[in-house]
DNA sequence: AGCACGCCGACT
DNA sequence: GTCGGCGTGCTC
């Protein structure tokens, strides 16, 4: 018997594959299949293919697929039907779609590297290039690496594959190729079959160690306000009668109400109330890049021991795996997790917790551009499970549907202690533009002007004779500091991409921070003898700087995107600083979410205003979280707490709503501003990106897009009324890794409208000429 | 996206 | 000669 199947393979083309095969197969599972020049490819049963299309003769020869990868299913069916809605919505390729919704594992990627031997090392020292140099004191190199640095020393790129071709021949570098093959996963799921009874034991000494240390795991009882949430939870949720009657709720609790202990009651509940005690109900916790967040998951794991997986993105492949294998067999019934948790192999998943709702990392930044707090609601919807979204600061989207009644709102407006929440104090900024050394020849000193108030000083010094600890955070966008040349004004900027790049003070070294070129202060004044260039600006590094010489005795560390690249070192500084040995922490907004140090009595805040003045809609939403979590990070403990905000726009109404922590106060204003404007809750936005090699050609590819999707609208004057149509326009920062990029943005305030629009776009670009590449980002997070 | 085919310019 | 870079086109 043959059959024919469809096919998700992972290609950018929107459309499935037909294939033969000797037997029917479920959707959902694996299989390889031989796909274009590719012999084997990974693909993902789809369905029985429709009945032969009756337009005309098939131009292409049905193959057979080559081996099938799984029994059962990886994709269960909710998460087939998850994967369509999610081709749909975000109009992206649903084979892509599929790779995304696993752990990274099947990727097929052939990672090269290069090691030097030791005749490298001692290569002759007359050479033009040196193996050693090369290297930089490492001794293995991957290939993209290498081949940069042959670059940067002026060979083009083929003289660079020469050059490495010729060590290889004299012995001085070996190869190591390291295959990542396709079936990567599929390899993997026997396995986890045959650890299983490792997992188990894992499990039996995870509980008897519990068991040992303090006997049953202890629930705090809840106070009146938590008692209310819960019950509206149960019984409006998951005791709901029908699928109907259940609709997301809104848990909007301020800082320090308490809502985790409610989601911990709520998941008991669920567990110890399932009616199926052999397939107990499952529950997911998103959280926000949960690797910054580890008591949380500590909480979780010391209320339901050995029952709980976790995910997150320092995780290798393998681990994540049979984190997922635990959930897939219905072992551990709850999964915490960052965004990509939403895909979680659940057998029984019956309540979605979204905790921190609004926050910006539930959007998923590249490829499927998706939002895991959207996709937790449509994939609650599918399993007729229970979502709570939980916020102190919701976004505007999900305090919109609450306000419509689409989503019910559930308020926690006291703090759980009876503390009152921290006062914040406003303090009047100098202007941040201070231009400050002068850099000629390769002297130069980076001194840098104080970008603290006085106030602030005093108060960080007041709180250390206190033996109380603060945290001062820097706004990093925009501050980075960068070179300046002081006759055209102009900024040290990448060579691929329109952006300046950032000085790092330690090693004067200079960085870009989208496609990490790197340079060094000195090849900058040695390639331009005739400027003089100043350091602008300030970061958090600098601000540390600052501050380590104005309180010489106080112990200071830093927390920022560079710090946290080393996986090693957050832990360790937020430990110490737990522990005491760090009585003040510079850093960037990492340091506002989630924490508890509760002997922290002070915030400072240096400047809001960069990210205030930015032009995305976002930004006094942005704002306003940022100031109120801040403020919640202060006076956890016994002690009270104390803000100090340093701004020059300390009259803004986004400032003076954070300042009263009057989070309706300021959605009312923000609501009306986004309603004026036609911004999201109220308008719908699909952003097109197209970027390519060559400006002129993707101008002109542009113009007769916009052309021909005008004469559209202009054909349907309903569509016309109600859509906006923006660009082609430059993107903010024009130019990445060399290819400039331009968007269109569709904005409408009927969702079906703008989609018609897209759907319409979409196709018009479906086959862009040249190496132009087209990316559609539906309910993007700015317009930046 | 991958991947092969095919064309073009420097080294054994 | 031929190897490697790199543009082009296709994928059931």
């Amino acid at each position: 018997m043959t059959v024919d199947l469809q096919i998700a393979v992972a290609t950018p083309l929107h459309q499935t594959f037909t294939y033969h095969h000797d037997e029917a197969l479920t959707p959902g599972v694996r299989v390889l299949v031989p796909f274009g020049r590719q012999a084997r490819t990974l693909g993902v049963v789809v369905s029985a293919a429709p009945p032969a299309d009756a337009t005309g003769p098939r131009t292409f020869k049905i193959k057979y697929i080559n081996s099938v990868l799984d029994a059962e299913p990886v994709y269960s069916l909710v998460l087939m039907r998850l994967a369509e809605w999610l081709s749909q919505y975000y109009m992206h390729p649903v084979g892509e779609v599929l790779r995304a919704m696993l752990p990274a594992s099947n990727k097929k990627s052939t990672k090269v590297t290069y090691e030097l031997t030791g005749d490298g090392a001692n290569a002759p020292e007359d050479l033009e290039v040196r193996p050693v140099t090369m290297f930089a004191r490492k001794s293995t190199v991957s290939e993209p690496t290498l081949k940069n640095r042959l670059k940067d020393h002026g060979l083009s790129a083929e003289e660079s594959g020469r050059t490495i071709k010729t060590w290889l021949r004299k012995g001085w570098i070996t190869v190591a190729r390291e295959r990542k093959i396709a079936a990567r996963s599929a390899v993997h799921l026997p396995e986890a079959t045959v650890t299983e009874t490792t997992a188990t034991e894992a499990t039996i000494t995870e509980t008897t160690d519990a068991a040992a240390n303090a006997g049953r795991p202890v629930f705090q009882n809840l106070n009146a306000r938590q008692q209310a949430a819960f019950d509206t939870i149960v019984t409006r949720g998951l005791r709901a009668a029908s699928a109907a009657d259940r609709c997301p709720f809104l848990l909007f609790g301020v800082t320090g109400s308490g809502k985790t202990e409610v989601f911990l009651h709520t998941i008991r509940e669920l567990i110890d109330s399932s009616a199926d005690q052999s397939q107990k109900a499952q529950s997911l916790v998103l959280v926000p890049e949960i690797s910054l967040t580890p008591q949380m998951t500590r909480i979780f794991e010391e209320r339901f021991p050995g029952k709980v997986a976790v995910v997150h993105s320092a995780m290798e492949d393998d681990e994540r795996w049979r984190e997922l294998d635990r959930v897939r067999r219905g072992e551990a019934l709850v999964l915490i997790g960052p965004r990509s948790a939403v895909f979680g192999p659940f057998a029984n998943l019956k309540l979605i917790i979204v905790d921190e709702e609004h926050d910006g990392s539930y959007k998923q930044g590249s490829g499927l551009l998706y939002n895991a707090r959207d996709v937790a609601i449509v994939r609650a919807g599918l399993e007729n499970a229970t979502v709570v979204l939980g916020s102190a600061t919701p976004s505007m989207e999900s305090w919109n549907n609450a306000v419509t009644g689409k989503y019910q709102l559930i308020e926690m407006p006291d703090r759980a202690s009876t503390k009152p929440l921290p006062e914040i104090e406003t303090l009047p900024a100098r202007p941040a533009f201070k231009a400050i050394s002068f850099l000629r020849g390769d002297s130069g000193s980076m001194e840098h002007e104080s970008p603290f108030a006085d106030e602030v000083i005093n108060a960080l010094r007041e709180n250390l004779s206190r033996k109380q600890q603060s945290i001062v955070l820097v706004n990093r966008r925009g501050y980075a500091y960068y070179l300046m040349s002081v006759e055209d004004r102009k900024a040290a900027g990448c060579p691929k991409c329109s952006i300046s790049l950032s000085v790092h003070s330690k090693k004067k070294i200079l960085r870009c921070h989208y496609c990490g070129y790197n340079t060094t202060v000195q090849k900058i004044i040695a390639d331009s003898p005739d400027k003089t260039w100043a350091v602008v600006g300030y970061g958090s590094q600098k601000a540390e700087d600052v501050l380590k010489s104005k309180i010489p005795e106080a112990q200071i560390a830093r927390l920022d995107s560079d710090t946290v690249l080393d996986p090693k070192a957050l832990p360790e500084i937020l430990g110490k600083f737990r522990a005491g040995e760090i009585d003040i922490l510079v850093g960037t907004q990492i340091l506002a979410k989630g924490h508890d140090f509760p002997n922290v009595t002070l915030i400072a805040i240096l400047e809001v205003d960069q990210l205030l003045g930015l032009p995305d809609f976002r930004g006094g939403e942005r704002t306003f979280q940022l100031l109120v979590q801040a403020a919640g990070r202060s006076g956890r403990g016994q002690l009270a707490g104390k803000v100090l905000l340093q701004s020059m726009r300390c009259g803004h109404p986004v400032v003076q709503t954070a300042l009263r922590q009057d989070f309706k106060a300021f959605a009312e204003i923000e609501l009306e501003f986004r309603k004026a404007l036609g911004y999201p809750p109220f308008g719908r936005m699909i952003q097109f990106e197209f970027n390519g090699s060559d400006p002129r050609k993707l101008d002109q590819w542009c113009s007769a897009i916009e052309d021909s999707l005008l004469t559209m609208l202009e054909s349907n004057s309903e569509l016309a009324r109600c859509v906006r149509v923006l660009g082609p326009a430059p993107a903010p920062i024009e130019v990445i890794r060399g290819r400039t990029r331009r968007t269109i943005m569709i904005v409408s305030p009927s969702r079906p409208a703008c989609r018609t629009v897209a759907t319409h776009l979409q196709k018009l670009v479906s086959a862009p000429p040249g190496d132009i590449r087209v990316k559609i980002d539906v309910d993007p997070q700015s317009t930046l």
